[in-house]
DNA sequence: CAGTGGTCTAGACCACGAA
DNA sequence: TCGTGGTCTAGACCACTGC
């Protein structure tokens, strides 16, 4: 692990340790400097890490605060393909699988992995649940050229650590797209909901360090816990 | 303008005007280094701000790419609180104001502001259309002791510009909630939409760089315009 | 093993906020 | 004016990719 991701890690949990609360400050980058015996470009670096987790906010000539929580019940958007944070505060999350098997690449799929149309795909489909309600409804779709092999167990677990530490493959940055529709009748009946009512799509493409798409998931969440939220940072500002 | 910054933007402009596409390769960070005779920290610090804002993604061992495009239709997340990216591909996209008045802050407004119920705040409140479709409803609150004066004319302009140039304040970072409900009569008539069809609300909280929250947005969106994209990045990545 | 991105350093100097 | 964050430099050294 890096000097200033470590870092970053123990400023992380200085902050929780000691409870801190939104506009609090944390040491001065003079005091980390010393404290952690590294250059101050590495200090800057961990607090610029930190910033863009939206976990504090410099300011230049005043210092570096901690920025506050979340409304209760939102979930990261960006963090994961599941719908809910599976953390002590929020009720247990369940995830089943209830389909693998490899198929050939619908024309959506394709292109989402960048394949031929008809390629070979692995497809998993699993049901999210959060207290025995159903939450979500996920189809992911892996690249079989680059996922040689998948299994049943495999698949329940954390697939991408899977890829990251047997299959040595190195993850890179994701799409996410959203939009809105109705529920169909099969949707409807397995959320328990009524045919014509919200839901929301999230898509998200995967790709590898090197720019090539391996996985693509596609979700439809039940819209009465379709809650998200998204710590923007100084980029995200430009109205 | 920054060094680094500058740069960012004269690397976007050499992609558009050499029609880049995904995967084309930019120059290395040596070459860059000369051509614009700077340091190799300003090369990556523009380049890291490229690739943080899904423009280009950097493989060490190998070199920088373009990142790719996003599907037709669907809009940055997030960029701005409107519903489309007004650029020459889209539909032009018309705001219009229909009304500002100073209000009492409900206890949400005071919340979301971090001020006591009842305070004064000015209230504006937005048709967005495209295409003569009504595309989103936004009412927007800005903390009446942050913006003291603001009138129909500014309103209508760009307020951020107002708030930058003229009053001089720093825009930090944005909280965005997202969430899903369905149409009440009210909102139906004005979208031309049923009572029950899916509705997006999205509210945004904008701070100062200080931190200190001073404009909050609530909008309503058609459900068959609510279509957002979002690049992520490294970071996004951790399953 | 050459080419390329990435970390880290030490230090000069700048920009901004608060007193 | 002083404390604090931020930019920029020059260069050593490391880690990964692909030939």
């Amino acid at each position: 692990m890096l000097k200033y991701q470590k870092i970053a890690l123990e400023i992380e949990k200085y902050i929780t340790v000691h409870s801190l609360k939104q506009g609090d400050k944390i040491p001065v980058i003079e005091t980390l400097i010393s404290q952690y015996k590294v250059s101050k470009s590495t200090i800057i670096k961990a607090l610029n890490l930190l910033e863009d987790k939206g976990i504090v906010f410099m300011v230049r000539g005043s210092g570096t605060f901690v920025r506050g929580q979340i409304r209760k019940g939102y979930n990261n958007l960006l963090l994961t393909q599941d719908c809910r944070e599976d953390d002590s505060k929020n009720p247990p999350f369940l995830r089943k699988i209830i389909g693998m098997e490899i198929v050939r690449a619908i024309p959506d799929v394709a292109t989402a992995l960048g394949l031929e149309e008809d390629s070979k795909v692995y497809s998993v489909r699993y049901v999210h649940y959060i207290e025995k309600q159903v939450l979500c409804m996920e189809q992911v779709f892996y690249n079989k050229n680059i996922i040689s092999y998948l299994d049943k167990e495999i698949a329940s677990e954390s697939i991408f650590n899977y890829l990251k530490n047997i299959l040595g493959l190195k993850i890179g940055f994701p799409d996410i797209y959203i939009n809105l529709d109705k529920l169909n009748s099969e949707e409807a009946s397995i959320f328990g909901l009524n045919i014509g009512d919200p839901m929301l799509c999230k898509e998200i493409i995967y790709h590898l360090a090197s720019g090539q798409p391996f996985c693509y998931s596609r979700a439809v969440l039940n819209y009465k816990q379709a809650k998200f939220f998204i710590k923007g940072n100084r980029l995200n500002s430009y109205i």
